[in-house]
DNA sequence: CCATCGCCGAGAACACTGTTCGCAGTTCAG
DNA sequence: CTGAACTGCGAACAGTGTTCTCGGCGATGG
């Protein structure tokens, strides 16, 4: 198998597998997951629904290409905007995230109901979504990481702390051990509720205890919580 | 239109009604929102998939019911956790109420998922949702009031004081006038962090940043933030 | 250069979904 | 008792994901 001859052949497929992903995540944008259409892939591509078989063994594996994809975007949204003020200190490096990860979901409403609301009824993702869906908290977790080389004050531990230092083992293993327990709570907390409000936001459930600014409360909001994790001087 | 003949009628249709209701609550549970079969449910109904539409107009009505069903429910069990420990303070109260939402949304995660998930694809949420639907965000206005006039300390308004009046306008409307704008603020912020916590877990993106223990870092999380929302002493 | 093998697309088919319509039968109201 | 409203059924339509069979085309081995 010459690898100069199957290039052709592989890169047709390539590029068929490539279109369909564009129009999958076009007509997402549009209907959002769910209301995702195997055969209206197929009809806007213009081929037999059948067809794409040879490229997918079932819709799930779109779904998971989808969320990888979104993970993706996210992140470097995310990534991008931290690295704009990486200079400007932990404050302006935890709000920059904040808010880049509201920016992208208001942006991306549907993608991130795919990657960060309900799970769809069969669906059960792959150990590949691991990797991209760590971005954010990876980010996070490096700033907190930094902040405390640069002598940010550690919290106390409270009155459950070994209990604390059992929960939490398992990320502790991915992370180097100079990190005091506290710091990493922090850092899941603060992760937590970013999520929290972002799909707060996204997912319509501002709209009960309505809000007239919801940028302004969020700004506040995230600011008051790098308060609470030690980011932000009181 | 007498009304005690009428009854009949009406008891039979009522009687009918319950039932799809229960059974498709069942079904909801086991296959989750989204794989909610009509069909399904009339085919265990022993009925005709065409009768339902005589008690519904659309799948959507059913949707709305379960929904109104599944805010009622986990309501209830906040407040009735909130009710054992109403005299024993604020501290207690707050904790009871977050354990109780995590219990049930564990116990429940497909009823927990179909209102706090990614909204289903064309469903839009009709006004009689939103009574039951801020059952729990009350409890802990009403939990804040109480503690406020206890002599809870208020904390100092930020530098954005005034534009956050105006951001919150529309939630304080609803609320006692004396009631400093900063605690309207914590509320949101307690609720937002219960919302991110229990998504979190429910919808398995803590298995990413594994816990060993969910429930005692749960417990962790949400008394540190009862410290930031004031409600328990550092 | 030609035969061959593998991939690719098409079309039909199956089981499933929500929803509509027309037709019966039952049950109630006047 | 008669007429009207209500109830359930069966068939049908449009849509879905998925499988299978078939025909053709391109790249490959002799």
């Amino acid at each position: 198998m010459p690898p100069r001859a199957r290039l052709a052949r592989e890169r047709a497929r390539d590029a068929v597998t490539a279109e369909i992903l564009d129009v999958a995540r076009a007509q997402l944008a549009e209907v959002g997951p769910g209301g995702l259409s195997l055969r209206a892939v197929a009809r806007e591509m213009g081929m037999a629904p059948s067809a794409l078989f040879r490229y997918l063994p079932h819709k799930d594996a779109l779904l998971t290409r989808l969320i990888i994809a979104g993970y993706d975007s996210l992140g470097e949204a995310a990534e991008a905007a931290e690295a704009a003020v990486h200079d400007a200190g932990p404050a302006e490096r935890w709000m920059a995230i904040c808010h880049a990860t509201r920016d992208w979901a208001l942006a991306n409403p549907q993608e991130y109901a795919l990657i960060y609301g309900s799970p769809v009824p069969g669906y059960a993702a792959p150990q590949d979504t691991v990797g991209p869906a760590t971005r954010i908290p990876r980010l996070l977790m490096a700033l907190l990481g930094d902040a405390l080389a640069a002598g940010l004050p550690v919290p106390a531990p409270g009155a459950d702390a070994e209990r604390m230092h059992a929960a939490i083992a398992p990320l502790r293993a991915t992370m180097p051990p100079e990190v005091p327990d506290s710091m990493v709570v922090r850092g899941l907390i603060g992760w937590t509720h970013l999520f929290g409000a972002v799909s707060f936001e996204v997912f319509g459930h501002r709209t009960f205890d309505v809000l007239d600014d919801p940028a302004a409360f969020f700004d506040h909001e995230m600011r008051l919580l790098g308060g609470l994790l030690g980011l932000i001087p009181a």
